[in-house]
DNA sequence: GTGAAAGCGCTAACAG
DNA sequence: CTGTTAGCGCTTTCAC
């Protein structure tokens, strides 16, 4: 719409009558030029309105002080307050952070991955669509620092920021056990993700360790989508599958899809239903205490992930010092898995 | 901590045994490479993990297939849900999408509106820190397409997608005053945001249509930090001031805020000091129906605004016409606004 | 169908 | 302190 073209330092440099060396010292090095100078040079800049150019600064220059980060799903509260941990530790050191949904699409991964790595990102943090990490070793391989967020790397040659998984699938298990339950429905995502997959060892890990018989225990129902509606739908489902008779204990893979199973289930039976149900969630979200059954979750620290994954994105792009950061989830009761 | 460069389309070209443009011609219109000659090509693009140099590439050819995003705060689930919006129609010209938070500090908002201008990006959506939209205008001068989210540019000349907040002010205090309430508490953000603002004219063309006085009967608080924990904090001191004795009518300018709203109350005076209060909240976030008090909310179509906003970019990209896009918010009753 | 070469805007090394 | 200049890696005429 503008068919004039960007000015360039050579522009501004004609009208300061300097070089374009000059200018490019005031740019980077405004000490080294003398004041008179300096301030011809500023006020040409002001007066073009000058952007400098990135892309060309950068093909000079190599890197970058941006890193990038590629969620799974920017509307899951749990990646962007993950998010925010990252952009506080990077903001110490004066990095930007580049954000970018995958929605769960290996194809959308793949797509930010190359834009990311083709622009010359310091680094990279990302929560992996697949299992296969493959293609993550290679961009670091590459040179590109790559951490794998929320996803353990085993051994992989990835530094990466988890939570122990197992643990969280035992926690919730092993406490609607001690309620009582005698059988659990596990409202999970797919395997092929490896959090799921792990928390479902936990689940069998406390079934076990109560002496019980995982498969007569367990009835594990895998989602297409891991948010409201699609457990909802699951739910339903089962439901009908089941002569509409409901589980008594449901785990969710976490909370937004327990919220999705509160809302089928007042929706089937009522607060009654609701309340003789229990229910316990994942990644207590901000609003997991404010739901109209607060809700017992089991709680990551997401901020110190974000912050760790950052700290272990700097260290790898700085020595090369590749470590897994493994952090303890903590079962949080409120009285959505307390029935009477 | 890898010595070696990255490769360049000269190594390419030397381990194909072929020339440098024609390595750019497999990369860029493969059809016109003879068969042979591009398997050659792209045989040494695998052997050597040949990623093109993303600088150099937009250097020579302008601009580039991205758009930035700056976001207020990416926590905020309004926001990353127009950011879907963006996205789902950005992905149908097979653009891309980068996100950016600015957490509501214009230095950050400056920094991001710098990093993307100088990399050229195809066009900017953002929602404004502050109200001067002055250095916008100044980016759309220079080329970069430039649309302002959920803020109305009055005439500014840059394309804005917003809902009428007004009428969502109207909306909320008219439910408020029908149910009988003389005096309604207003959580509001600072009238330096343009929809806190406006949100309040809309409170008072309510209580002025229903022959009252707005200064009798808008009690206005202005938040600090528009979330839960602002709220909560707030709204704890307001109680402090006025000796425990809590309002009946709570307009919140966001939902997080009525979620501290709800928060507060309950610690303060339990499950019943929250049925006689009424509150209504702003966004209708997905949650917002599932709180321990369902929420009485004004719904922004979120998803409509995102995907209108990336519309509207294109457009202004495309032909320099500018538009703006006002939607209609939509009060949603549930049961936190009815008091018996 | 392929090669040679110019140049995008910038930085950094070197001269003066 | 300032100017000159050589590329960074790529795309794109223009010859062949």
């Amino acid at each position: 719409m503008n068919g004039r073209r960007r000015p360039s330092i050579a522009d501004v440099a004609r009208t300061a009558g300097v070089s374009v060396g000059t200018v490019s010292n005031v740019l980077n090095r405004p000490d080294t030029v003398a004041p008179p100078t300096r301030e011809r040079v500023e006020s040409a800049i002001a007066e073009l309105s000058f952007v400098r150019n990135g892309s060309a600064r950068q093909l000079r220059q190599g890197s970058i002080s941006t890193v990038g980060a590629i969620l799974l799903d920017i509307r899951n509260p749990f990646f962007t307050d993950v998010a925010r941990g990252i952009e506080d530790r990077l903001a110490v050191d004066d990095l930007t952070l580049m954000l970018a949904s995958s929605d769960d699409d290996p194809a959308r991964e793949a797509k930010y991955l190359r834009l990311f790595e083709e622009h010359g990102v310091l680094g990279l943090l990302v929560v992996p669509t697949g299992r296969s990490v493959d293609h993550l070793l290679e961009i670091q391989r590459r040179g590109v620092a790559v951490v794998l967020l929320d996803a353990a790397s085993a051994a992989s040659g990835l530094s990466s920021v988890s939570v122990d998984d197992v643990t969280g699938g035992e926690l919730a298990a092993a406490h609607l056990l001690e309620q009582g339950h005698q059988s659990i429905v596990f409202l999970n995502g797919p395997h092929e993700i490896r959090q799921c997959e792990a928390r479902r060892v936990g689940v069998d890990r406390a079934v076990a360790a109560a002496g019980l018989e995982p498969d007569q225990v367990v009835d594990e129902v895998t989602l297409a989508t891991l948010d409201a509606s699609g457990a909802d739908d699951a739910l339903t489902r089962w439901l009908a599958a089941h002569d509409g008779s409901a589980p008594r204990a449901i785990f969710c893979v976490n909370d937004l899809v327990a919220i999705g199973v509160q809302r089928c289930l007042r929706r089937q039976g009522g607060t009654a239903l609701l309340a003789r149900t229990a229910i316990v969630g994942y990644d207590d979200i901000d609003v997991a205490g404010e739901l109209a059954l607060p809700l017992t979750s089991v709680r990551q620290p997401t901020h110190e992930m974000g912050h760790a994954a950052a700290e272990l994105l700097l260290r790898q792009a700085d020595s090369g010092e590749i470590d897994d950061v493994v952090f303890r989830p903590e079962l949080v009761v409120r009285s959505s898995s307390l029935v009477t």
